[in-house]
DNA sequence: TGTCAATGATTGATATATCAATTATTATAT
DNA sequence: ATATAATAATTGATATATCAATCATTGACA
């Protein structure tokens, strides 16, 4: 039966989990109080304003009721408000706060020396290759 | 500043959140009652007897906490049973029952299906490609 | 040999993941 | 215009992730 270390999604699964958990490190090192998911979503939610929640999740591969839950934290933290959207009562409107956007750019500088660290004797070319597989391999299995 | 999708870390991210996904379901439609999660360290410690609750957490990923509760939930569902290590008693023997054993193999069948319909259209090449330069993102992130 | 540090495992608190069920609202079909 | 279906978001239950604190045991060493 094939060992487990010889299957390259089980090695995804480790570089995922080892990459996440360094990131994690260095926030709280730098002593940043938010999390990972909660950047991801804080982040994506700046650069696509008009997304619902339910976009979000599709985009971010991330459960309805996490992005809920994500989403009230980061209103506890005062880094987004939420409104009612005027044509569809269904949606919440997610406004980022200037405290929002302050950690969303400080926080990036972290995610950029991360991805330095990360990606350490890794060439251009190589990374594109990673890109486009990783990209198939989402293509293959989304729903 | 740096869109999120242009970040390869991203890209990872969410193909190993696609994969996890694809991979749970398919558990569930198979019918099941295991998690990937608790497959993965059932099928760890099959693979590697000598292998303490640490050790597991290490060569996995994991925390020692979560190692602690997927191990009960397994001891629960009857899949292995644990006893005291005789030269160190800190330690816990983890012995796979034959259930355990049986499920092992039951849903290695279905990762099979799983990694070949995840990895359809990627050349052998490719794949080799991959498996090095994950290993290089975790060599460069593990603490 | 007795003290103290290091290690293996567990537990509590909080965040996230997943599924199912629910609520509120909007869209569709006669 | 009304009944029904579809959609956006929330909530509850359970599993996993993370950190800190704790307990029991072993190791190191003065």
């Amino acid at each position: 039966m094939d060992k487990l270390e010889n299957n390259v999604l089980y090695i995804l699964d480790k570089a995922f989990r080892s990459y996440h958990q360094y990131a994690s490190n260095q926030l709280k090192k730098h002593g940043f109080s938010i999390t990972v998911d909660q950047w991801l979503v804080l982040k994506t939610a700046l650069e696509n304003p008009e997304l619902s929640q339910k976009q979000l999740s599709d985009v971010l591969y991330k459960d309805n009721a996490s992005i809920t839950r994500i989403i009230q934290h980061l209103e506890k933290s005062e880094y987004l408000t939420t409104s009612q959207h005027p044509s569809d009562r269904r949606r919440t409107i997610l406004k980022i706060t200037d405290l929002g956007k302050k950690i969303t750019s400080d926080v990036h500088k972290i995610a950029l020396k991360n991805r330095e660290i990360a990606l350490t004797d890794i060439s251009t070319h190589d990374i594109n290759t990673l890109n486009s597989i990783l990209q198939k391999i989402i293509n293959n299995t989304k729903p």
